[in-house]
DNA sequence: CTAATTTTAAAACGAACGTTTGATTATATC
DNA sequence: GATATAATCAAACGTTCGTTTTAAAATTAG
């Protein structure tokens, strides 16, 4: 009987995952400890070891049980876009991409993610190639078909800048500019027509001829 | 002779200063030891105390010593844009605030900018409020003067914006995004295009009932 | 019930951490 | 040259860490 276990066994294991995930977003990963997390849990230390294997077992866990099913709603939304119209608008696939974490997510799931970009890249490239390969794939792919003349890198840079202002939106850091009082459908709103107005500029005047002067 | 003190002191100090930041830009704030630093530094590790207090001391020492000339760049290259034109251009006013950054600092202060988002609050909280405090209210200010009809909550969104897409980019942490091959110059380039126009852009078109519109 | 297996528990391991101490060496001042 | 101050150093402090071990309790299966 390995598949599953008794009930008691998997509920302990669920209130590590989730004492550890509390844990992980306010701490980060080498500033949470094993005991922190498996007393908050109730459970004795060893107890993470056993469900986990080890640390970096219990944090890909923890991460892949919040960042699974937003990517998939992700990876749905984008494929019913492409089924109902191979032109797709520009303003629907960035929506498919945003919504999903911006209105869809509990605020842990989002600090987690918020995290993730700090954490160090040996203990994230494993989480993250496995999480988001296949999500900057498919709507890199999406997005050259509403440019299909742009060149890749620039649209990549695009991507940059939308996945940039998604994350500080959602990050609780605020580099003091209030805007807790703003709802999240609000911020998607004005994220959507940022990203859009943002992609859809064609070059603009004034490209600098006074960028070396510097003194 | 408190001022400056020997020279080889003085360059202990230094030493200490550098190492510790390639080091925390590596590792954070926990996951960077003092001896660590300091063997890297060549100096003993009881130095890092002498000089600096304490570990948090030496943090913040590494942090001011690279953000303060980039913010008061940023500041100088505001109050030179507002006494020349007191009706500012708007891509004049985010080239300000973003070329220092984006052209002009070595890619160690870069990493230490992005890295400093991830740190606990309690960290990080004084640094930020002596070292962008001021930057982040005098831009606000100057933005009011191209926007004087929009409201401040919707403008301080927009900046976040800009903040995040610059911080993305200048971020080696790529979400599987390949953005290296492209010059700094023309990155910050394209986000003054995308910015502009995201602060430009009047409401889409499809923005959906269910957000209502208060106001 | 008995036996096999899964889950919990307590204790200890060696290593690494920030910090302090006390003594020693170098530097500057008179 | 004597003396006060600044700087360096090795060593140790007490804690905390991830992990392992060993055994007891709980659960399941025959």
């Amino acid at each position: 009987m390995v598949a599953k276990g008794p009930a008691s066994a998997d509920s302990a294991r669920t209130r590590i995952l989730d004492s550890a995930e509390r844990i992980f977003v306010q701490k980060g990963f080498v500033g949470s400890s094993l005991r922190a997390i498996t007393s908050a849990a109730g459970v004795n230390l060893a107890a993470a070891h056993y469900y986990f294997g080890s640390k970096q077992g219990l944090f890909k866990a923890v991460f892949c049980r919040c960042l699974a099913p937003i990517n998939e709603q992700r990876l749905l939304a984008l494929d019913t876009l492409l089924r109902e119209n191979p032109k797709p608008d520009l303003r629907d696939i960035l929506a498919a991409f945003l919504r999903p974490v911006m209105l869809h997510s509990n605020q842990d799931t989002l600090d987690l993610m918020a995290q993730m970009t700090a954490e160090p890249e040996e203990l994230t490239n494993p989480i993250l190639a496995e999480q988001f390969g296949e999500l900057v794939t498919r709507y890199t792919a999406g997005l050259q078909l509403v440019f299909p003349k742009m060149r890749e890198q620039e649209l990549n840079v695009k991507l940059t800048f939308v996945i940039g202002a998604m994350l500080q939106t959602i990050f609780n850091r605020s580099f003091f500019i209030n805007v807790d009082e703003v709802s999240k459908e609000e911020k998607c709103q004005q994220l959507l027509n940022f990203s859009v107005a943002g992609f859809l500029n064609n070059d603009q005047p004034g490209i600098p001829k006074e960028v070396e002067l510097h003194d």
